[in-house]
DNA sequence: TAACTATGTCGTATGTTTGCGTTATACTAC
DNA sequence: GTAGTATAACGCAAACATACGACATAGTTA
């Protein structure tokens, strides 16, 4: 971690850029959309509704179930991923408090 | 750009993508808290403010502007930064939509 | 003019992400 | 057992991000 002085921020800082970068790539944003709309949500049915292989697919919701945003839970062959609603909603109101915060405390300043 | 696919994806889901990514360095969290708090803000107190180099917070600074989160002001010798309201309402908006939609449209998957 | 200060740009080193082909794993059906 | 199907893991190449020192630019002051 040389070249990462992430660690040197606060805990909040941490928390909101991290949450922002497990969004920060249309696929994972496509595939949160796809998930939250269709019933029956199995690995190989997103990669068809997405222009990626899925391999590519496979890897992204790697990411995201390692935030924490989804999870999956295996049924015989294939595998059934949700969005999970309590992590989905703390990341929500992470997010909504930073953005907040700033709009309310942005002094009009002196420029 | 043979190694992204990410204009494949839907305008939305490139919007809050992109978004997603300016926010997905605490560096660049840090510097919009700083700016929202601080009325004298010029670009030397944001560096001292941070762990990191001049440089690396200019080239921070430089992203944000381009985003268009913030604004710099030429005044003499030293540059005023700060939040550009507008943009950053919106930029929440956007970002506060995607993710209400997709904890409303959260059909209890079958699982 | 020259010296000083504040800021931005360039080049470079390193680390991380993206994307996919190939291979492995695991379950189903026969 | 074998054949077929669905998914994950491995490994590689290209692109991008992070961080900083050194240099360039532009205003200020003497």
């Amino acid at each position: 971690m040389a070249y990462t002085k992430s660690t040197e921020f606060n805990l909040e800082q941490q928390e909101v850029a991290q949450l922002a970068k497990v969004l920060s790539h249309p696929a994972r944003v496509a595939i949160l959309q796809h998930l939250a709309q269709v019933k029956t949500c199995i690995s190989g049915d997103i990669s068809n509704a997405l222009p990626l292989s899925r391999t590519t697919v496979s890897q992204h919701l790697q990411e995201l179930k390692n935030a924490g945003l989804i999870q999956g839970e295996i049924d015989g062959l294939t595998v059934c991923y949700c969005i999970n609603q309590e992590k989905f909603d703390a990341a929500t109101q992470s997010l909504g408090n930073f953005l907040n915060n700033i709009q309310s405390s942005c002094s009009s300043c002196g420029c």
